[in-house]
DNA sequence: TGACAGGGGGTGT
DNA sequence: ACACCCCCTGTC
């Protein structure tokens, strides 16, 4: 196994990596927003990452020893890897987005960048519809985070991810997803860099080896036992029979996605571990289908708190959702959460 | 600095 | 309603 900052770093060079980019199609963001976009519960394989000091285009590694070891996190750059993708992100002084790829896979990058922040499609349009008009605390939302928006996830790992994310807090989620990718995923590409492998750990500049998540036809070959190894506690039995299900059945999440939502969500709910509220996530996040209304424990407090719908059932407030935002309505969904992640810490509920 | 509860973005029975 | 798992976080 390739462990990650191990071993000798292979190059130092800046060309690791291709020079900035701008990533077309997406609008100014504030660095809170796009924390909010790639941390904030859609996707579990992104991280900040740490710059060393004063450098440009490509810039990161370069800087031997501890140089970067206690250095401050660079508020909008970030490290992701999606399917067979790895892309560094960051700010421009204009709050546009930059991309950055390792060198040996830039090329292909380019357009499955442009499909996961699906980029042809204009968010603050879509947003506007919503009915922020005849719903104040909506309207805050949408100030508060004018430019969110909804990723178009590769299915498989979003059905990963949140087969994960039972009774799961984010930081425990990514820590799976990243112990499944570095233990069971093929590696996709390799670059120094400087990063953190933990929150709690300093940043390191090293050569690091990406690695993609294990797709379903690998994880239905990998014992339950070693999977749980991966820190997924009761999960592990939930994708293990899941990845059974889904080797044995060819093509089941491609025609899945093809499907009209309410069947494709019913389909979904048959997985094991697969209930209404994964199902829904995997549909807005993994599928782009924004009528989808994932109702967790956070919404219930949300709706209870600032829509005064205190003891409806999960089934009843996903109804209400439906009906208030309309076919928008996980659009509707991420701005709330997003508030209340913001908010809801620091007050009582 | 280290140990110790308590609780966690859900599903299945 | 409760078990399923066990890591994270806050607190002492």
């Amino acid at each position: 196994m390739t462990a990650v900052g191990s071993g000798p770093a292979v190059s130092s060079a800046a060309s690791d990596w291709t020079a900035w980019e701008r990533v077309n199609g997406l609008p100014a963001l504030s660095a809170d927003v796009l924390s909010e976009i790639l941390d904030g519960g859609q996707a579990f394989r992104w991280q900040r990452i740490a710059t060393a000091s004063g450098s440009g285009a490509g810039s990161a590694p370069g800087a031997r020893g501890p140089a970067s070891a206690s250095g401050p996190f660079a508020a909008d750059e970030w490290l992701g890897v999606w399917g067979k993708n790895v892309v560094r992100l960051r700010r421009d002084e204009n709050e546009r987005v930059e991309w950055s790829a390792p060198t040996s896979i830039a090329a292909g990058v380019r357009l499955p960048l442009d499909e996961y922040f699906a980029t042809g499609r204009d968010f603050a349009t879509l947003s506007d519809t919503l009915p922020w008009r005849s719903d104040p605390h909506l309207a805050r939302c949408l100030i508060a985070f004018h430019g969110l928006r909804i990723l178009r996830q590769p299915l498989g790992e979003t059905l990963l991810g949140f087969l994960c994310s039972a009774t799961k807090q984010i930081v425990q989620i990514k820590q799976m997803v990243a112990l499944l990718a570095e233990r069971h995923g093929a590696p996709i590409a390799m670059a120094t860099g400087s990063f953190v492998a933990r929150r709690d750990l300093p940043a390191r500049t090293a050569s690091a080896v990406f690695h993609r998540l294990p797709t379903w036809s690998e994880l239905a070959e990998i014992p339950e036992a070693t999977l749980r190894q991966c820190l997924l506690g009761f999960r592990a039995r939930y994708i293990s029979e899941t990845a059974k299900v889904l080797a044995r059945s060819p093509g089941w999440l491609e025609e899945t996605e093809s499907l009209p939502y309410a069947a494709a969500k019913e389909r979904l709910c048959s997985l094991p571990g697969v209930g209404e509220k994964v199902a829904d996530c995997v549909l807005l996040f993994g599928a782009g289908r924004l009528e989808s209304f994932p109702v967790d424990v956070w919404i219930l407090k949300t709706m209870a708190r600032r829509y005064a719908l205190e003891r409806w059932r999960p089934a009843q407030l996903a109804q209400f959702g439906r009906v208030h935002f309309g076919p928008l309505a996980g659009l509707a969904q991420q701005y709330l959460f997003a508030w209340e992640r913001r908010h809801g810490k620091t007050v009582t509920g």
